[in-house]
DNA sequence: ATCGATGATTTCAACGTGGCAATACCTGCT
DNA sequence: AGCAGGTATTGCCACGTTGAAATCATCGAT
């Protein structure tokens, strides 16, 4: 049981050099017709399949990219990751994938790959590092940062433009004619920006429309998860103003906010609009369902793993980093727009 | 930059063997304390960190196991998976996550190890692939099924008892008064058994009440997904007779037919009870909340990894196959009880 | 018959690590 | 001084694979 073939194996059997087995297995070379029928009914008889730990050894590549995500278990994370590894397969690379839970020395110890190295690349979404701790990384292993930016432009970045898309979806709530909107998600405890670059757009919207920004309206919350967002919007509506639209930082925080606004009695989106961020799969499902700024996901795992390819490929580590901006669009739902009900 | 230093770099640095430098990493055998603080300055200065490649070669282990899901997106897997990935961790494995969308061929090359081995062991929760197709694949690595048996006892099995499951959620609504309970998530075109023996369970629910179960009340999805849900119970209002109850096989499933039954005005759960099965996280938050079947998550993720480390760490490959029944709770929230509004 | 060219196959070495056994060194005892 | 009984350190090899270069065979042209 559990027996092992090698290319010494298939190739006694064979009755050629290990070597030949070799170029057969990769059709790196030219192999005659007649001998590599033979090796090939050898490789079938012993099922042979090559280690990989020894061509890694050989090449320098293991052929393994590296994710690191917060959690896997909220919707917009396991949405990407199911994506990344999609796009991942297409390139024949097998990905890994890490939940930092963002605790910092658990991203810090990722990055620095401690207890060995065994990934070519690493796709990170950092949330409580900074971006100064992936300056040291970056230097020694290809990078992709999503969301946040690199300093010292040592890694590639791909992310929306947040400032613009919290306007956009601040903007369409001012169209429909709200007036009192509160925004939902500031994260003034992590070192990660996007939380910080939403309320920047949220605010710009505002000002432009002539209304001064509340700072009581800006609500800081622990994580993104749906309780969160329920517990602040139970906190609005304690409040001696009531907001009568929102804007949430995610998806998860808008649903969570509309499940209390439902507990509540508080009718969406006849007394309270809500917008939120991600457009995941839940929200198109809600009642009423969710109107949301929708990123370009898959984009975002395609141009993430190409400036991996472009990287891992290049002879030199002498790429200049890329800072790329993926499309978004809003996604008008019933949240904000009572005409709307069916699911798409 | 991108440089790599080994054993060899590091022992010349610090003026020993690279067999001490080993040892020190290891702590394989005795060093003294003046040499060892002598190699752990060389290993500092130059960054060096073990090569896994290498180690694996020497070992025979990779220290990765496998985790093979249908789709990542799905919040079911996603949650399951997380928990996967950090009882890995505690072990200090590393997983690698592919996802077969349900696709035959997808799965069969992921166990016959097509392009080489690097797992040492696999968790798979198999969806297109029948229990004999795993067969030749336990045989020469560690495999543990999620849900679906092994018939030749080959590899372990984790899974709640689906029948009793079912049964117990169909009995709720028959307490709760309902008589026209209709089922959700029958998957006829595929090998996996675990919806047919919710239907079983919901079968033997209804009569053990006197009731005879409704052929055309067992409704076949294509997938598990919030569309097909959507669909069913869109079919299932249409009909001659509408039910006053529904049991889907998934949560996703059943927070579609809640979408369809709020889309079409039916009052959930005055005119229409539903129960869920996976209590997903955003079930907890749907208005109203969700009623499930909650399989103890943690407990099938701790027990798959007990017996993969079992198989892996066992010297001879004689261990008998377990079949470990995982415990599971209803959980009664608003979609059945009028009473239940606020998330927990 | 000899040479060159082309194609097929092989030999050699090395990737970085850890198991094994050998060696060098030290301390205390006779 | 010589020797047993440690402890600390080292050299050698193999794990399975592949790049580079060498070898062998074949065939057509000179």
């Amino acid at each position: 049981m559990r027996v092992r073939s090698s290319l010494k194996d298939v190739a006694a059997r064979a009755g050629v050099s290990a070597r030949t087995v070799s170029n057969v297995v990769n059709g790196s070379a030219r192999v005659s017709a007649e001998t590599r029928q033979r090796v090939q009914e050898a490789i079938d008889e012993l099922g042979y399949r090559p280690n990989l730990a020894a061509r890694s050894l050989r090449a320098g590549r293991t052929g393994i990219i590296g994710l690191a995500i917060p959690e896997l278990h909220s919707p917009y994370f396991a949405e990407l990751a199911g994506l990344l590894v999609d796009e991942a397969r297409r390139r024949s690379w097998t990905v890994i994938i890490d939940q930092t839970q963002g605790d910092a020395e658990a991203e810090r110890r990722l990055l620095t790959g401690d207890g060995g190295r065994v990934m070519d690349g690493l796709i990170i979404s950092p949330w409580a590092l900074g971006a100064r701790d992936l300056t040291d990384t970056a230097r020694s292993l290809p990078v992709v940062l999503l969301g946040e930016r690199s300093p010292q432009g040592l890694a590639d970045r791909v992310a929306v433009d947040n400032v613009a898309a919290a306007d956009e979806a601040t903007t369409h709530l001012l169209a429909r004619g709200h007036r009192r909107i509160a925004a939902i998600g500031l994260q003034p405890h992590l070192e990660n920006g996007t939380a910080e670059q939403r309320a920047e757009g949220w605010r710009r919207a505002l000002r432009r429309a002539g209304i001064t920004p509340r700072p009581d309206w800006e609500l800081a919350v622990t994580s993104l998860h749906r309780t969160d967002g329920a517990r602040a919007m139970a906190h609005l509506l304690d409040g001696d103003t009531v907001p009568d639209a929102v804007f949430a930082f995610s998806d998860e925080l808008a649903l969570g906010a509309l499940h209390t606004a439902h507990a509540r009695g508080v009718s969406v989106p006849r007394d309270l609009a809500i917008v939120g961020f991600d457009d995941i799969e839940d929200g198109r499902f809600s009642n009423p369902s969710l109107t949301t700024v929708s990123p370009d996901k898959r984009q975002i795992a395609q141009r993430a793993l190409q400036c991996l390819a472009d990287r891992i490929y290049s002879p030199q580590n002498d790429l200049p980093a890329s800072d790329l901006t993926i499309a978004h669009r809003l996604i008008v739902r019933g949240t904000t727009d009572p005409a709307v009900t069916a699911a798409p």
